[in-house]
DNA sequence: ATTAATAGTGTACTAAATGCACTATTAATT
DNA sequence: AATTAATAGTGCATTTAGTACACTATTAAT
């Protein structure tokens, strides 16, 4: 018989439940601002394990409905917050034998960066915010602490050389609007006139010409996001804690 | 009944194989640098599917082995390369229904760095060198180049804000070696005093007092990794490719 | 009209790169 | 023995992109 037929014949008689395999799920830790604070978005548990309590939006690979992870992603970010085209991004993979009860478990974390105004929420789900360690104060299922926590460290850490913080603003935003986001996310203050020359020169906001918004004391331009694509700085922006 | 006990019910009752789930597998891309280039430790399959082809070390996570992925990582590299403490990083999870034509498969991939010398091969392994793209010659099984091309990446980004390139040095070498592991990465040449003097200030390296190694041209001080974390520089540094 | 607060700009200073020229050492060549 | 070639190692001028801080502009509230 032929090596062809012999691979043919192997995989006609392949069966996934031969083998002890691990669960696998997706994971996605939803940010945005609220009042110049960061939240996550937490969903109350419909089943066993930890049945009612809090946890990040997540749930099994369905093999069947997803042709492959970041499609997982996209349906539960989806479901929990009727969003569609926010900034997503693989955060990594934890698997172990004692995360989940029910044995060993696979999950890759994403985390997306919305606009709050622009989600509808799915039942059982609310804004949660997050302290200045970025551990939330509800008691969560699973390691979801521990998950949100590594993902808020790479949320600072990209904030510090790239324009990922673009990603929470609505369509229309002002300058000291991005720069109070930076803020937020960095836990500390920017220096004004260096944030502005670097946004500007990198290119990724534009001008909207002739349309200004009154804040608390007097006009401010308005700027839209002139690109989707993060923008890397080949050098760390850093707050001061005075 | 209580909900604890409904829940303690539920577990005793669960069973992993009532569902369709992914294939799991854990993937290696192992880098050394061999006489000024690149290389990527492949080895030859000894089962279907793709029986003989050559692929990067991974395979199932072992459930009853492994306590957790970095575990099964680890488990790889010992088998291949005889390795016990490389530098090993998670590079991420990819998962679909196309990469594995036993069905839909999700494998987490780690890249490791290693110095050639201490590797100890197992059966069916060898290097292999990378091209300009990081593509390498052979068919590989699976997607395997795929995974390459993006560890290759990965390696490439770290090495211009990291001291990532030290792993692959012996334990003791000359700065001219070092700077040579950096270009060999980054495909072009680095400013000598300005590299030195970055190398120096991050304080990674330490002088061997006293010791040092004849090159093809005049002596050289011979330095130590001082640490073996990576430390992180806030600048790019970048390579001039004329 | 004055004040307070935020929008927005200008400029000096600084850190850490690049670019390039220079000196030091040693094997090989003559 | 002197010269050459090649790499080790240093020094310094320039450039880039930050920080720090002071200044002007605009507008609501007093």
């Amino acid at each position: 018989m032929s090596t062809k037929q012999q691979e043919k014949d192997f995989l006609a008689h392949y069966n996934v439940h031969d083998h002890d395999i691990p669960l696998s799920c997706v994971d996605v830790v939803i940010f945005t601002i609220i009042k110049d604070q960061l939240n996550v978005l937490i969903t109350q548990r419909e089943d066993f394990p930890f049945k009612g309590n809090w946890a990040i939006p997540g749930g099994f690979i369905d093999i069947n409905q997803d042709k492959d992870i970041e499609q997982t992603a996209q349906r539960k970010l989806k479901e929990k917050t009727g969003y569609d085209a926010p900034y997503l991004e693989q955060l990594g993979a934890t698997g172990n034998n004692t995360r989940d009860p029910r044995g060993w478990s696979l999950t890759v974390t994403y985390f997306a960066l919305v606009n709050a105004d622009n989600v509808v929420f799915g039942k059982d789900s609310c804004w949660c915010e997050l302290n200045d360690g970025g551990i939330i104060q509800e008691k969560l299922a699973f390691d979801h602490a521990l998950l949100i926590k590594d993902a808020f460290q790479r949320l600072k850490n990209k904030t510090q050389y790239t324009t990922i913080a673009l990603h929470v603003l609505p369509p229309k935003f002002t300058l000291s609007e991005l720069q109070k986001c930076y803020e937020t996310i960095l836990g500390g203050k920017l220096n004004k006139s260096g944030f502005r020359r670097r946004i500007i020169k990198s290119n990724v906001i534009e001008e909207i010409k002739g349309e200004s918004k009154q804040t608390a004391t007097r006009m401010a331009q308005l700027y839209r996001k002139s690109d989707d694509e993060l923008h890397f700085y080949l050098r760390e922006i850093y707050p001061t804690f005075s």
